[in-house]
DNA sequence: GCCAACGTTGGC
DNA sequence: GCCAACGTTGGC
């Protein structure tokens, strides 16, 4: 899952402990949060925008998918006129953090890694803007080898 | 700040 | 259903 940090970066998820990752507004990454997402699930959270951008911590998924309370904020930023109470549009899962990475993989170094499975990551293929994506598991283990997590993918 | 990539909107 | 216009993302 990416965030500029500025916006909402690692740190602050370890100082909230916890927090409902709203505010998302594209459909592939609702459907990821919504239909593959499980309490439990191991996150890469990731640093967008910022200089160099990379992989920074790892987080877990605190919650079943529920609607994301911001697309009823009227005159709010997420506000979603078509959203209903009865038909939400917009759905979202809570956020903890597990871990910081004892050392950013930055975006640099996953393109340049050799392993196949890094391949696989939408992150590294031209054009990507996806918020929330699949790591396979060879690539989340590939990415905390670089980190120097010897914790796996635990 | 620039701009390529890409998703969404809306006229037709 | 097509596609031009527009807005956003995000690396650089």
């Amino acid at each position: 899952m990416k965030s500029e940090p500025e916006t909402y970066g690692y740190h602050h998820l370890e100082a909230d402990g916890r927090t409902p990752w709203d505010g998302v507004r594209n459909y592939q990454a609702r459907n990821y949060m919504r239909d593959e997402m499980r309490p439990g699930d191991r996150v890469l959270f990731y640093h967008s925008n910022v200089r160099p951008p990379g992989v920074v911590g790892v987080a877990e998924v605190a919650s079943e998918a529920y609607p994301d309370p911001t697309q009823f904020v009227s005159g709010g930023p997420y506000a979603d006129p078509k959203a209903t109470r009865e038909r939400p549009r917009w759905f979202l899962v809570d956020l903890k953090p597990v871990r910081r990475l004892p050392r950013m993989v930055t975006l640099d170094e996953l393109k340049a890694d050799p392993d196949p499975a890094l391949s696989e990551l939408p992150l590294v293929r031209r054009g990507n803007r996806l918020s929330v994506m699949p790591v396979p598991p060879g690539a989340a283990a590939r990415i905390l080898e670089l980190a120097g997590d010897g914790r796996g993918t635990t």
